[in-house]
DNA sequence: AGCACGCCGACT
DNA sequence: GTCGGCGTGCTC
């Protein structure tokens, strides 16, 4: 039989296949972990296909099968090769990530003498190292490495193997992360036989004594006790231990602990643990019962739902008793937030409910707790597993339900390689365990929408169903105002905050609320503006917004397009206006800080960005330090957009709104309007709240949208800019990035690509295909020529995969920003 | 990733 | 004329 296999911890695209020796053909299948001779070692890896058509390779055969039960589902590994065919990834990557823990690193090999005579006139490394080697008998490369930490051991050693001197063998390393014992000691001896002995423990009265508290430490305790607590509590140490335990007065033993990565969760409530009574939500009981209805009807294809929040606590509510009734199906949950920030919230809800059933899973955890995890969950202990996307390829049997929480949400799509998408991933585990998939947002992805709309169902989504299918009216008390920040200063006020937001900060202090500063860094001062006539600068060819860029190597600042690749010198007046005042617009969260101090003295201001929000509990603390009202004003970023809500708010200030809203690429609106939305909603919903959005561009649409909040408008206008711009949903985009150190081969490289694809695309005659590029990549901003970047409309991705791109190409298969 | 192969510069 | 630098390419 001829198998395909992923090697894994080899980062290549393709599958390799490989014979089965005969005596394995009745065990082997798929999922299994397998070794099999690879280049010139030995490797792990994956099966992944049985009964392959025979290739005109001279196949090996497989070494051995490592488990006879797969650690990989063969639902899981079609999940996988979907995952790898769509977003071309390589399958070994995703293969790993369906694995309990990384296998080490390096393939390892263990040395022995081959020849017990040594040639006399071999140099005095090597005469040493062949002695070390034949102390030892069969030695571990790498422990080779560490005894001559000064010399290069590994040319030496292919040396001695070549005059055969020694024999090398590959060998498999050991998996990095296993389950973790404690050494335990238990009294084993009677109080009687203790005093028989306890004045000949030892040979002098020091140990003698050491030896007689840890006896009657053990004796206190009774049953068995880390080893630890036992060198602390008497200050004996493990010579003392096995001493005693030689003499069978104690018994050492190893128990098996688990690594709880919920320990640390923190369980002070921000308002959460009580799920609210659905009886007054008339809207989230209507949703309950629909998809209640689809949980329970087991056949057909059933719709994915989108599930547009109005409030966390009813959402939360709708989550308990779908996963409730899931659980007492028996079938288990998988609930995804888009960050570990996001978890504790949600292990705090399920928890109370279920306890000893939930899993937390994300990349913050360490390798031990992500082991330790992942074995629970497929030993089947773990029925509700809460954690960001990295969970999605946990073993979970018979799945029953996956919520996606803020699914929106950018973070819901890796960054680097393996980029793929969760909805995607979601969508085929509901395609091989038959769940019911919960999409939920407060601002819903507009493609998805659109889907739904108009019914449409693709290999990315499958079918979708908004829930609830009445828009829900906005309820909350806001007063929102665009406020005109080139008024301000055309009045005198030269202030980063205006008037209005300051009289309405006051107003909150005086009335002892709290008020919220938002800061969008997005873009920090990289774009170019007129503070007179509000405009930024564009680009002469496509009107795209220019980009600023410093040189490395000159004074002038550099405009950049990073639409065509126009670029100029910045110049020294508006070119509409001829104003002098055109300068790049940054302000940090630290200026705003001082600014704020400076204007009221008394109030308690906490700053929220990047420094403090490092570890979680920080990040915790921050929150219900201001949430108990031990802080007048939040100044903070984007990462505390969709936290939690905040009773006592009554002033939110958008400091400057306008950052980031001319950025260059297609998907900024939605995203703008998505963070505007969730900043907006961090009030309560108790007491009037007043927003001021500051702007230098008061007549921008998207602003004026967002002033109104009412999320259909908004659709309603943005899928129209895409069908006029030809973008998702109304067409398919893949992004190809090239980055090399040389500026000029990349972007010849780049520029060859491209010719390849339009000739290859013209060829086969197809005209709604589209290449876009190259122009520069805006990822590099020192040197932004480095990065070249190809946009691809309606290319079918067989088309890149016969491209077959090498090193330094990145590959973004329906990207979510450019 | 790890290793072989192969093409150029420094030294016997 | 050989050793060894690492740039390129392959692994069933």
């Amino acid at each position: 039989m001829i198998i395909k296999v992923s090697i894994i911890n080899v980062p290549i695209n393709s599958a390799f296949d490989y014979l089965v020796p005969e005596e394995l053909e009745r065990k082997i299948r798929v999922g299994q972990l397998i070794t099999a001779p690879f280049n010139t070692y030995l490797a792990y890896g994956v099966v992944i296909e049985l009964n392959v058509p025979h290739s005109v390779f001279e196949l090996l055969p497989i070494r051995s099968i490592c488990q006879d039960e797969p650690y990989v589902s063969k639902e899981m590994v079609s999940v996988a090769l979907s995952v790898s065919d769509h977003f071309l990834c390589p399958i070994s990557k995703l293969i790993e990530m369906t694995l309990p823990t990384r296998f080490s690193e390096f393939a390892e090999f263990e040395y022995s003498l081959l020849n017990a005579q040594w040639v006399e006139r071999k140099s005095q490394i090597e005469q040493q190292i062949l002695l070390f080697i034949n102390g030892k008998g069969v030695v571990n490369g790498n422990k080779i490495e560490k005894q001559f930490p000064t010399v290069k051991t590994k040319p030496i050693l292919s040396m001695l193997v070549k005059a055969n001197l020694l024999q090398r063998a590959p060998r498999l390393p050991k998996a990095v992360a296993r389950t973790k014992y404690v050494k335990t000691a238990a009294i084993a001896i009677s109080r009687q036989t203790f005093y028989e002995h306890e004045n000949d423990l030892g040979k002098t009265p020091v140990t003698n004594e050491r030896r007689r508290m840890a006896l009657e430490y053990l004796f206190d305790e009774g049953i068995p006790v880390a080893v630890n607590w036992v060198y602390a509590s008497s200050g004996c140490n493990k010579a003392d231990l096995d001493e005693l335990a030689d003499r069978e007065y104690i018994v050492l033993s190893e128990v098996e602990i688990f690594r709880d990565p919920l320990e640390r969760v923190n369980h002070r409530s921000l308002g959460y643990g009580q799920p609210a009574d659905l009886t007054s939500d008339a809207a989230a009981k209507e949703t309950l019962q629909v998809m209640l209805d689809s949980q329970a009807k087991s056949s057909d294809i059933k719709p994915s739902f989108l599930y547009q929040k109005s409030d966390q606590k009813s959402s939360d509510s709708v989550y308990l008793r779908v996963v409730e009734n899931a659980i007492n199906e028996g079938r288990s949950a998988m609930v995804l937030a888009p960050e570990m920030a996001f978890t504790p919230k949600l292990v705090r809800l399920f928890s109370l409910k279920f306890p000893g059933l939930v899993g937390l899973f994300h990349s913050g955890m360490s390798n031990g707790e992500k082991y330790d995890t992942w074995m629970r969950v497929y030993s089947g202990k773990i029925k509700i597993i809460v954690g960001t996307m990295s969970a999605l390829f946990l073993p979970i049997n018979d799945l029953g339900v996956i919520i996606l929480e803020e699914c929106h949400d950018s973070s819901y799509r890796s960054a680097f390689s393996p980029i793929f998408d969760s909805i995607y991933v979601a969508e085929k585990l509901k395609k091989q365990f038959n769940t019911l998939n919960i999409y939920s947002s407060q601002t819903l992805p507009i493609e998805l929408l659109y889907k739904e709309k108009y019914n449409i169902s693709d290999q990315k989504t499958g079918l979708l169903k908004l829930l609830p299918s009445l828009p829900t009216a906005f309820e909350t008390d806001l007063e929102i105002k665009l406020i005109d920040m080139r008024l301000e200063l055309k009045t005198g006020n030269r202030d980063v905050l205006s008037r209005g937001l300051q009289e309405s900060l006051r107003q909150s202090l005086a009335n002892g609320e709290q008020a919220i500063l938002f800061l969008n860094r997005r873009g920090d001062s990289t774009y170019v503006f007129c503070r007179d006539c509000g405009q930024s600068l564009r680009c002469e060819n496509c009107d795209s917004v220019l980009v600023e860029h410093k040189m490395e190597n000159s004074r002038s600042t550099m405009l950049l397009c990073h639409s065509c690749g126009f670029n100029m010198i910045k110049p020294e007046k508006c070119p509409k206006c001829d104003s002098k005042s055109i300068q790049s617009y940054g302000l940090g969260v630290e200026k705003l800080e001082e600014k704020c101090k400076g204007l009221f003295p008394t109030a308690r201001i906490l700053r929220w960005d990047l420094d403090s929000a490092k570890s979680e509990v920080l990040d915790e603390l921050a929150l219900v330090h201001f949430a108990n009202h031990s802080a007048d004003i939040l100044i903070g970023t984007q990462m505390m957009a969709k936290k939690y809500q905040f009773p006592q708010v009554t002033t939110i200030g958008l400091v400057l709104a306008d950052v980031g809203l001319s950025l260059p690429d297609p998907f900024v609106n939605e995203r703008i309007f998505q963070l505007y939305y969730e900043i907006i909603h961090l009030a309560g919903k108790q007491a009037k709240t007043r927003v001021y959005i500051q702007t230098f561009q008061p007549e921008n649409e998207l602003l004026r949208l967002i002033t109104n909040i009412e999320p259909a408008e908004f659709f309603g206008w943005e899928v129209q800019n895409r069908f006029r711009l030809n973008l998702p949903p109304f067409c398919s985009l893949i992004n190809l990035e090239y980055h090399h150190s040389d500026q000029n081969s990349a972007k010849y490289d780049a520029y060859q690509i491209a010719g390849v694809l339009r000739s290859k695309l013209s060829a086969i005659g197809d005209e709604k295909a589209e290449v876009i590029g190259p122009v520069p990549a805006y990822t590099n901003i020192k040197n932004p020529f480095a990065g070249w970047r190809i946009l691809l409309k309606n290319v079918k991705i067989e088309m890149i995969k016969e491209l077959d791109l090498g090193q330094g190409w990145k590959i973004d298969v329906d990207p979510i920003t450019i």
